[in-house]
DNA sequence: CGCTGCATTGAAATATCTCAATCAATGTGG
DNA sequence: CCACATTGATTGAGATATTTCAATGCAGCG
């Protein structure tokens, strides 16, 4: 989740920063089972976060923007329980345990902002649920579309209508429970009804922002204080 | 999730504590979106935590068992995104978000204990979505028995491989993301493969837990610690 | 007995998956 | 520039899974 940070708590983590890596695309940055000692700020691309069976099948539990902390969580529980990967070339800063200690005691306030991460982090769950648990085809891919172009524009990263991200159609898939084949012929059905135009590889033209979200019953997405906050769909 | 406490920190919580009430089964605890002021402890019964659709249908996004806290991403967030619902008579410590902050001044611990509740809750959800995302019906409900089985167990109240719960198989269904009479089939063929039994209302015969395991690629429940951590199921 | 709340069943309509190809764009080496 | 490999999108068609609608069954209870 997106945090606003003041400019001395973000001058304080930059100090915290063991490391800023670059990862290409396609690479795990972090695996499931496998302890971490730091958490990972993303600075620069997209990462997904999957859980895996034991065919191989992914199935996303999150999608990293940049600008988000991606796990938070491990702080707490040292060993992640899912994956993962970088969807482009991404650049990552990672603070160690230690450092964000200390850190939490210099500035308590950091307490709440990463605890809040942690707890809209469940919420921003709850909706994937009801994305997979009560939607079909259509408007799961509706819903996450909705969803994605509903962070960028809070980070005004939404111009022009245009969802500008490198998940490749079968990625959307594995973040709705689906086969990318069918996922391939929702998007068909979403471009036949006008909704969206895939522009070009990759970048997603919003052309009905309002029937989307009717289509998908999505309600604003809870990046840090943000919207309608009741859960009922409208 | 289940937090084990020390006797001190439990006395200091149950100080804290402004009130215990008694809801009847069937109704709503917390309201989504109306903003609360404490967090909940539930001391005994079962809780079923949940987000609606326009046209009223649930999605189940977790269950709460007794000797758990059921919304601590509230006191961070201060609104909840769902609803909760008890589904029988249950015991509820209520703990005012001003009595939390005292006392996690007294006892540094307890924002780790929380802050933990949190994480898990996230990682819980993950498994949730999961389940609904890669598996198949009959998959999907061994999957929720064997979450319930393996939380009850680790709190001690698995006995004799009963699943003693008040859900009912539209509860199930509600979870699991399908219709009542799918999940109704679905039960129907796991009893017929020898799987469970369904003694009589609302108690489930676990019959034979490692198929039901291998169906539902289920691996151990994070309840704070235990088992195996891999995201791997096998 | 006649409710009521749940579980169960049947059958037709849809949605989704699976398998098997094809297509389009892109990049690579010669 | 061409031949070829690669990656991701697209299509078709049959097999399954799931939903929907409409009833029935079954037990507890006033």
């Amino acid at each position: 989740m997106r945090t606003e940070l003041s400019a001395e708590v973000l001058s304080a983590l930059e100090e915290a920063t063991s490391d800023v890596v670059t990862i290409e695309a396609g690479n795990d940055l972090v695996t499931s089972g496998e302890a971490v000692s730091h958490i990972h700020y993303l600075l620069h691309g997209t990462v997904l976060r999957y859980r895996e069976d034991k065919k191989g099948h992914r199935q996303a539990v999150g999608i990293g923007l940049h600008g988000e902390f991606l796990d938070v969580d491990s702080f707490q529980l040292r060993v992640p329980n899912y994956s993962m990967r970088s969807l482009d070339k991404a650049e990552i800063a990672k603070i160690p345990f230690d450092g964000l200690d200390a850190l939490l005691c210099r500035f308590p306030d950091m307490v709440h902002i990463l605890w809040t991460s942690t707890a809209s982090e469940s919420i921003a769950l709850q909706y994937w649920i009801f994305r997979i648990g009560r939607l079909r085809g259509e408007g799961r891919i509706a819903h996450l579309i909705c969803e994605l172009a509903e962070r960028l524009r809070q980070y005004g990263r939404f111009e022009s209508g245009e969802l500008n991200l490198p998940l490749r159609q079968c990625d959307y898939a594995e973040a709705c429970g689906m086969t990318p084949i069918h996922a391939n012929r929702c998007f068909a059905s979403l471009r036949e009804r006008g909704f969206v135009d895939v522009k070009r590889a990759r970048t997603i033209h919003v052309l009905a922002e309002s029937e989307l979200r009717k289509l998908a019953m999505f309600n604003s997405f809870p990046v840090n204080s943000g919207g309608n906050p009741s859960g009922i769909v409208d």
